[in-house]
DNA sequence: GCCGTTTTCGGCCCGACTGTTTTCAGTCG
């Protein structure tokens, strides 16, 4: 069986759980977690860099012990230290500290008075008045957990960032509007336009008197299921859809350290204020200090300052190498919507899209773009209304025509092709020879193996005509897991035959992931920054693709619809045979 | 368990809220 990262991730969280029950080392605990994140983060699989013979040590968080435990797990598919682990706790109680309010401290206490191994065995001993009678629980707390427990089996999913926003704009204008109320930000990762988010974490200023007043119109918003906890200064509260919401209010002056602090991510914030302490600060949410004097806060920026950087776009704080590139001065310009001239990919009425090409054109022009390539499916498509070559023959013909009428915006020919299972294109040259531009998907067979899969689209992407990789992993976000490919040979290849990789903006896709688009800036391949719209409206999805492009590190210059059309079809004009 | 402008030991981010006690531990973000 191979091992990937995320398995390997898997075990190593496993053994944090399992140390942290037992009271070990909390700095040792989080060297696994640590190490896990990186692991699930990285683009290539580590398995790969073993069999090159690449040395783990090299990747940050990773030291002698972790290398090893790494390479043990790869070629015997088994850990010893989490196999001595099984033989000491119960497998299933880490399931325990899924629940909010458990931690390892109660999960050791549970376990160890009450010999509490599962969630069905917490239950019952909440039900049972069992757990009041332990040191340092009481009445309360059991009806916590047995609330919590309940909870647990419906318990809240991550939100998908377009979904999350919704929630978010709603609520940023109830709370703007409560008086005393200065700023309203939406902090956490949704600022750093996670795909998806475990809560929102909004940030309010407000004079210290007026706090208590605004934490309490927060827990009076229409939408608000449960409170979770209420102080002075900040409250956590369930919507009626699941969504958490975390509020903290701070005094005016406080902000920029607030929104630092909120903001995340928390290993970035763990590198700034280790950084902070190096040179005889602190840094918290109030403010930077020098021996107990605030020396800054105002703003995110002069937080920055004071650790002798610049500002680093929220997008960047993941910890992954922004904090080291940001010291000597190479933090990348990155990508704004606004730069994007065009989009690439998008489908009208003619296939499975709501609107003709005259009013996907009219959209496109007033979001600024000169031109906008039409992509419809093609025949094996079929419930999606596939074209076939004298379909596209006759959308090639109008789009000549809507072309000589339209002014400011440029129409495209093109066509979302299927690359069949052997890696073929599902239309024939004679046509594809018309085309300004041929953007090739993969939507059927899914699972061949890492071999096939990734055969099928190097053959596509041979094809003289071939232009574009549309979602290139096919991944829906907590739908379907991405197919089984090499992604660096992919984009190593479309280096080779000078064609380009999507980033998918629909907020179900945002496919390439971050780390790819990482991976193919490095690699000098174009990424095409697209909506796949179906109607009008979907053109303000560019906006998750444009973020989701910022957290893959790339500028402008790596965008390949930030382009002029002029200098776009001297890009995409190549013949290769 | 990792790591080094505090270099091979001795540190490792920091504060709010809750519940149980009565000064603080546990949890969470």
């Amino acid at each position: 069986m191979p091992k990937h990262n995320a398995d390997i991730a898997a075990i190593f969280e496993e053994i944090a759980d399992l140390l942290e029950i037992q009271g070990a080392n909390p700095f040792r605990i989080r060297a696994y977690r640590n190490a896990a994140r990186i692991l699930s983060e990285l683009p290539q699989e580590v398995s790969r860099m073993l069999e090159k013979g690449e040395d783990l040590m090299a990747l940050p968080g990773i030291g002698d012990d972790l290398a090893a435990k790494i390479k043990e797990i790869v070629s015997s598919g088994h850990c010893s230290l989490l196999d001595r682990l099984h033989a000491e706790l119960p497998p299933a109680i880490t399931e325990l500290l899924k629940i909010p309010g458990l931690g390892p401290k109660r999960v050791q206490a549970l376990y160890h008075d009450l010999d509490v191994q599962t969630i069905e065995q917490l239950h019952r001993a909440a039900r049972d008045g069992r757990i009041r009678a332990l040191p340092g629980f009481g009445e309360k707390t059991e009806n916590n957990i047995l609330q919590a427990v309940e909870a647990h089996a419906n318990q809240a999913q991550r939100f998908k960032l377009a979904i999350a926003a919704q929630y978010a704009e709603a609520l940023e204008k109830f709370l703007a509007a409560i008086p005393g109320v200065a700023h309203v930000t939406v902090a956490g990762s949704f600022r750093r336009m996670r795909e998806t988010v475990g809560d929102l974490d909004l940030l309010l200023t407000a004079p210290a008197m007026a706090s208590n007043q605004v934490v309490r119109r927060f827990t009076t918003y229409d939408e608000v299921a449960e409170i979770l906890s209420a102080g002075s200064t900040r409250a956590s509260v369930i919507l009626k859809c699941g969504l958490q919401v975390d509020l903290r209010v701070v005094e005016e002056e406080s902000y920029g350290a607030a929104l630092h602090y909120f903001t995340g991510s928390k290993a970035h914030n763990i590198a700034i204020r280790r950084l902070a302490q190096q040179s005889g600060l602190k840094i918290n949410e109030y403010g930077v200090l020098r021996n107990g004097t605030r020396i800054a806060g105002e703003t995110e920026a002069s937080v920055y300052a004071a650790v002798g950087l610049p500002y680093i776009p929220p997008e960047l704080r993941e910890n992954r190498g922004e904090i080291e590139v940001a010291r000597i001065g190479r933090l990348p310009r990155l990508v704004e919507q606004s730069d994007l001239r065009g989009d690439l990919h998008a489908h009208t009425k003619a296939t499975d899209g709501h609107n003709s090409l005259r009013e996907m054109a009219q959209a496109g022009l007033t979001h600024g773009f000169e031109y906008l390539a039409i992509t419809e499916h093609s025949r094996r498509l079929a419930f999606a209304h596939g074209l076939d070559p004298q379909q596209l023959e006759r959308q090639c013909d109008e789009i000549d025509q809507l072309n000589a009428k339209l002014k400011g915006i440029t129409l495209l020919k093109s066509i979302e092709v299927d690359i069949l299972e052997d890696g073929s294109l599902d239309l024939p040259d004679s046509i594809l020879a018309r085309l300004d531009m041929v953007v090739g998907a993969v939507h059927s067979s899914f699972n061949l193996s890492r071999a096939k899969q990734t055969q099928r689209i190097l053959r596509a992407m041979q094809h003289r005509y071939f232009t574009l990789l549309a979602h290139p992993s096919g991944r829906l976000i907590q739908r379907r897991a991405p197919y089984d490919i090499d992604m660096l040979r992919i984009i190593r290849e479309a280096k080779v035959r000078g064609c380009f990789l999507e980033l998918n903006a629909h907020p179900e896709r945002l496919d390439l992931l971050d780390t790819q688009c990482q991976m193919a800036k490095e690699e000098g391949v174009l990424i095409s920054i697209n909506s796949d719209a179906h109607s009008v409206y979907d053109f303000a999805n560019l906006r998750f693709g444009a973020g989701q492009a910022r957290r893959g590190w790339l500028e402008k210059s790596d965008v390949l619809n930030t382009r002029p059309l002029k200098e776009l079809r001297r890009l995409i004009g190549r013949t290769m045979s």
